[in-house]
DNA sequence: GGTGATTTTTGACAAATGTCAAAAAGCGAA
DNA sequence: TTCGCTTTTTGACATTTGTCAAAAATCACC
């Protein structure tokens, strides 16, 4: 199972604790275009994704925004309703036909009790994920509207073939159009 | 001391582990104007501030950008260096008087390995430090600079009075000419 | 392969914010 | 109190990005 192998590479993980892993780590397969998680509806899963594309937005008057995108290999979840049980803010979607792993809450909660040692990595994780964040945000505090797209461009071409042009320019933070107008002019 | 009240807020904290992390917190007093940690140099320590205003700011075309303010009960340290140990992108300065608690991150990664409970405390505030990350981040990207102004003013009014308003204006996202001006039409 | 829906591009214009320069206000030290 | 330095405000103008509408291109499905 990938998601073994991912945080293998954070600390070894024991017979033990990959039985337990195992047990609580649900195997789905979604199709393109699976609400995940419903705007205002409480998120009680994470989700790590085997294959796929999954992408988080807001409604902002009445705009679909692009909050994140995860791909392979990667966590996704409402984090903020996650951790503190209040509704999610943000829809999360399928992109793609996906193969993830989905975790609930209250397992992940018995599983840093039983293992405290899993505490350690779920604190890595989250080191990582708030460094990502971090990056994101100086990102669109001090780049341009273009900068922030060769950003992506180069950082991760792929994700343009797989998201419409809507979807990644709210991501960037800037409008649909706007985005049109810097592709046509490189 | 208020840090272990802090912290005790998190997980019931043992005598044993009060000793051990009294025996790595150290108390210091930095007066105004301190630089605490310097651009390209890397971060070894977590700064816990029991008292005072610190802040860490970038670079950015030779202008100094707030990334972040910190004030009474609340951590600092150029997160991405400390995590990473690479050299920090960011400046760290005392703006006021401070009374800190400074704690190495070889003492905290002994005290993970000597007390696994820590770990948890280490994640739910990572885990806390995100969530308001996150809430900055879309504040920046969906508000206008008013209404950010707005919410910093009615948030943590006293901050304007104990910033000047270029380190203000510049942690909203905007000029100070801009927060000028949003000011005056109020 | 055709057709209706969706996505992307283009145009004209508006709004928000930035830049540069200078004036005004505030503040600390002698 | 005054002088010099720093911070804040103001003015004129430029730039970036957004908005709304329509045309063009692309895609999914019959």
């Amino acid at each position: 199972m990938l998601l073994l192998q991912h945080l293998s590479q954070i600390i070894s993980i024991s017979k033990t604790l990959e039985g337990e892993i195992n047990s609580i780590a649900k195997e789905i397969n979604v199709s393109k275009n699976t609400i995940l998680v419903n705007h205002k509806e409480r998120c009680r899963n994470l989700f790590f994704i085997q294959k796929g594309l999954v992408r988080g937005y807001y409604y902002d008057e009445g705009k679909e925004i692009t909050n994140w995108f995860a791909q392979q290999e990667e966590f996704a979840t409402s984090f903020y309703s996650f951790i503190t049980n209040e509704p999610s803010p943000e829809t999360i979607e399928a992109l793609e036909d996906c193969q993830l792993i989905q975790i609930s809450h209250a397992d992940l909660q018995d599983l840093y009790k039983k293992f405290p040692e899993t505490e350690r990595i779920g604190r890595i994780i989250t080191e990582n994920y708030y460094i990502k964040l971090e990056e994101r945000f100086l990102n669109i505090q001090f780049r341009s509207a273009k900068e922030r797209y060769q950003n992506l461009l180069s950082k991760n071409p792929s994700l343009l073939q797989r998201a419409s042009l809507g979807q990644i320019a709210t991501y960037l933070g800037i409008t649909q159009e706007t985005l049109s107008r810097i592709r046509a002019e490189l």
